[in-house]
DNA sequence: CTGAAAGCGCTAACAG
DNA sequence: CTGTTAGCGCTTTCAG
């Protein structure tokens, strides 16, 4: 009778005691069960079959030491919360699914110190990848970015000076489009609700583009309504609508940030006694599943973020073949397509 | 000038470099970082310095295959998208960040199969501990489960058959209050929306407390509404109101298996002029930040999904500290509250 | 408080 | 097609 570890250890079969029970080296193993090199089809059966017996799962941590590759791909995003980054992941995984890497997400809860932690303790299990959706960034966070030493893709906005690659949308030319829209049907008021003050980001650029429009149409400056804080998408909304109450009566539209916040905010308007749209306008930004049902059905920007988690995957796998070839992939800078989806609320 | 690695390569400086520009042994600047063992405050300075002007990450790759420990716990979700297990994810994770321990997420997209790849993709970085919501299971990853000799918890939903610790909603009891709140409402043909066939899941649970309260009061069989398959919460609604107008007339009230499933069963009612609750009463479940904003609000049920992340966590921090003394942790059976939160929609 | 030796479980690079 | 040798970069264990 074959002995592996101690009698009735709990410790995990290793490779070594597969190849004993299969009667052959461990290397040969290794290569049987990754499908590398050439192994005899009757070697690997039998190999598989002791593998199965006993219930074993290659150490991916030694692995990894041994070959130099983690088999992640790291993912931070500043909410796992905002379903927007649910489907990017979900994109991005199914395109590195069949490279067999893995998909390692991190959340910054929309703040630099903790997106500066994160990407730490994700470089410490040397993904060779990685994709960044910052709300804001430390010095030090650009910095080990830069250093990475893995491609490193920034999506959904476009930083002033990005680290290499980007696969955004160009929110500038959303809120610009915004502004069309609301000067057509006849808005003169404009607000955009954006998160607390920060360097730039994706809210701070429509919002910009939208006060380029209003301009551009001869209408009011915009107002900027802070939703201050990294608060829950609907919470932000209930404040700004406050706030719109309260101290900026005579807006009669408003961009947000999301449809659920724009949901909250038409919810709380009406819940004082303002209609929607007729007092005021309501923008959304996503184009959520939910859209379209609600009453009255959100007027939103829609764009395809599960394609953008595909196209973060591509470029990946681009930056990895020409590394293969001891070249660095040229930086690429992808700009996706969205649209204006106009329902009833604006 | 000291030397590590070839001039200009761009491999990582390891910790022996770290060691040699501080003139120490490896051995104390594994110490130094990990403020482990006693190193003194002056050599402790010195090795962070260097650490700092070299921008050391130790690698954890070889950390966990030296130490045994991977520094990891993996969480099983069926979706991303559903924002139910993203703060399930946020509060399991804030539990598990002071430990050192890093959340690992994998989604199963609803499908066993797939479940059963991410398990053994999982387990390949030996988690120190799983947490897990299946809504189907196969048996080998029932059996991978069993044998992972890592503490598992069982989420959201309470097996037939647990694997050892669940924090779990009693979706029987939900549907039964449900079913109360029906009857006390006036309603008569009540109806439940589940996921495709399956052993048993969340929504099946409910169904049938749904069916046992139906019963209770006296109204007629609940019928069942198959979403069928992996489809996007809203799209299960769509699909459920048209069931519902086409071949379920006589349906007065319908339970869905998630708030955002709900406004779109409403949304798509509407759309074919039914009235909500006038004509069907809708309830929801998860109580969504947006439940309380939309038109009609949403009556649903509430239940803490942050603090059920909580909670998983702390059964694992219960469960190493008895494997430290060399005990097994008792199985820990945790039911979480819910409440009825009567809105408009029913 | 610090260091030296040994090895975690795998895979790269050669041999045969 | 298969095996051998040598590490990967840390941490454990045991000395000092």
């Amino acid at each position: 009778m074959p002995s592996f570890g101690k009698a009735g250890s709990k410790t995990a079969p290793t490779m070594s005691d597969v190849a004993r029970l299969a009667g052959v080296s461990a290397m040969t193993v290794s290569r049987a069960l990754r499908h590398d090199g050439a192994v005899s089809q009757k070697t690997r059966d039998k190999v598989l079959a002791v593998v199965d017996e006993l219930g074993y799962v290659p150490d991916q941590a030694a692995g990894a030491l041994s070959s130099g590759r983690s088999g992640l791909v790291g993912m931070i995003a500043p909410a796992l919360v905002n379903p927007i980054f649910g489907m990017v992941a979900r994109g991005l995984n199914d395109t590195l699914t069949p490279l067999g890497l893995q998909l390692f997400i991190g959340f910054s809860d929309y703040g630099a110190e903790r997106e500066e932690h994160m990407l730490e303790s994700m470089l410490r299990r040397r993904p060779e990848a990685i994709a960044i959706a910052s709300d804001s960034r430390s010095e030090r966070a650009a910095r080990m970015l830069l250093n990475a030493g893995v491609p490193v893709v920034e999506f959904l906005h476009r930083p002033a000076t990005p680290i290499r690659h980007v696969v955004a949308v160009d929110h500038v030319a959303v809120g610009r489009a915004v502004a069309r829209h609301f000067a057509e049907t006849g808005r003169k008021r404009l607000a955009a609700i954006v998160g607390r003050e920060r360097q730039t980001s994706n809210t701070t650029d429509r919002a910009e583009g939208l006060r380029e429009g209003a301009r551009q149409a001869g209408l009011a400056p915009v107002r900027l309504i802070s939703a201050g804080g990294p608060l829950a998408l609907a919470e932000q909304g209930v404040r700004a609508a406050a706030e719109i109450l309260d101290n900026l009566a005579d807006i009669d539209a408003v961009l947000c940030p999301h449809d659920i916040t724009a949901i909250a905010v038409i919810g709380e308007l009406r819940r004082r006694g303002a209609r929607v749209p007729d007092d005021v306008a309501v923008f959304g930004f996503g184009d959520h599943e939910v859209a379209r049902h609600t009453l009255p059905a959100l007027t939103t920007i829609g764009f395809n973020a599960g394609l953008m988690g595909v196209e973060i995957g591509k470029l990946m796998i681009n930056a990895f073949e020409a590394a293969r070839l001891g070249r660095d992939a040229a930086p690429f800078n992808l700009t996706l397509d969205f649209e204006v989806i106009v329902r009833d609320s604006a």
